[in-house]
DNA sequence: CGATGTCTTGACGCTTCTCAACGATCGTGG
DNA sequence: CCACGATCGTTGAGAAGCGTCAAGACATCG
């Protein structure tokens, strides 16, 4: 909240928002509407920069669709309360990445969004998203792209899910979060995760205690250093293989004796 | 392969493409379609209904997004051929519904989409799909929003895969299979399996051996009558019971001994 | 300094996986 | 027509991974 000073009906300063938007994956689209700069100034498009307090709510089960929200900073968890009480995470978002496709289908958001940590997300108008895109098919084209691409994610998750034991889950979510925090930047080992144990547990369908588990066990293995929620890859091969990488000779199995 | 005698570059019957098509998913383009039936003939878009022999492929893991399909008849499993050999099964595809959304991000696709029986679908070339919203903003929105719910099925499949045991992810699996093939007609308690026990194990994350025991068990308990792959459900009420509907009271776990 | 939330570690029981054998169904070929 | 193999489904026994319950360590904050 250091920044977000601009009022909520200002239109948002473009130069700064260009040089903050280079790892968005809608930045094309944003860089389009500068062409038409008086469509967005009328309609407010892109201007509202929300600042999320940590535990604030993005959107609830129910509410209509309004807008789809890329991630400026911080991280947001989606989840879906089930009827029977547990409510399991979909998703966890860090900058440049959508928020809010759920409700594409029905018009409402089936889920919940909530911030991990203080956070800043770009919210743009679904209305004026899909006229944007009217009378430019090779934009309307890669519109369809992003969005499938982030409805997309399930897949992934559910591939973490299936017929996986608890060390593999780990080891997917560590790359697979690793890989996406560094889509901007470049390669670190160090990882800070935004999520409690819990969350994670609730991700991967798992007990938070199996968590805790299975990341000491790596870093017993010396594969990661965990220290709280800052992780260290330490052997970044040995993790891609538990995580299923392709090594058909060399099956050596992880010794769960330790 | 009863009615498929028209020559695969011969524009399709619309009164009879029309009439098949009610529990379409993308039906409403179809019909936007007619009205500019002049570039459908030119593009040939809507004309290729491919027969698929139980077994055959529609498309490929890297094959270009070439086209997205509509089945017509007979059902698609869709699979993703992990990097440890085992593979595991996506979605299952009845009429009606959408196969090939996988490619959207990255323009190949991901999985492998094979049929399960001998199948008809319908194939709509991507490009000229984009085209045809262009200038119609409540169309595209409508698109987007079609779209979104095909990507959208990973999210549910989520919900059975996240801490669920095996009789619920089983229980969960069977309603909602035949609520979606209820979606176009009248109700019915029979279900049909086109998949084996096999592709049921890969879809839920369980093994064969424990689907065919949850099977027998919640035949054993009068709540479906299983023979083979034809399955009645006996009692709806305390199957959505098990599969996780709201009922904080009369909380009655289902008795495992027997 | 105590309270609270978060994370770790231990022990035990149970669901589920693995291995294995058997039965049913179907199509093929003699 | 029946024997045969192949595919698919069922059932059993044992082992193992994971969930549950429980206690304790650690950090943060009022």
């Amino acid at each position: 909240m250091t920044d977000s000073r601009s009022a909520p009906d200002v239109p948002a300063d473009f130069s700064l928002l260009r040089r903050s938007c280079e790892p968005c994956t809608l930045r094309e689209f944003c860089v389009q509407a500068e062409l038409r700069l008086d469509d967005v100034r009328r309609r407010g498009m892109f201007g509202r920069r929300e600042p999320l307090a940590r535990g604030a709510r993005l959107f609830r089960p129910g509410d209509a669709l309004a807008a789809v929200y890329v991630v400026r900073s911080g991280a947001i968890k989606t989840v879906v309360n089930t009827a029977d009480g547990e409510d399991c995470v979909l998703g966890f978002h860090v900058p440049g990445e959508l928020v809010g496709l759920d409700a594409l289908a029905s018009g409402r958001h089936e889920c919940e969004a909530i911030a991990l940590m203080d956070s800043q997300v770009c919210g743009i108008p679904y209305s004026g998203l899909a006229e944007l895109t009217t009378g430019a098919p090779g934009l309307n084209r890669r519109l369809l792209g992003v969005f499938g691409g982030g409805a997309q994610c399930g897949q992934s998750h559910v591939q973490m899910l299936v017929r996986r034991q608890a060390d593999e889950r780990i080891a997917m979510f560590l790359l697979d979060l690793q890989q996406r925090y560094q889509r901007g930047g470049e390669e670190r080992a160090q990882i800070v995760l935004p999520m409690s144990r819990e969350d994670v547990a609730r991700y991967l369908g798992l007990a938070l205690e199996t968590v805790s588990r299975g990341l000491s066990r790596l870093h017993d293995l010396r594969i990661i250093a965990v220290a709280g929620r800052q992780i260290e890859v330490l052997d970044p091969v040995q993790l891609a293989q538990l995580a299923g990488a392709p090594d058909p000779d060399h099956d050596q199995p992880l010794d769960r004796r330790a």
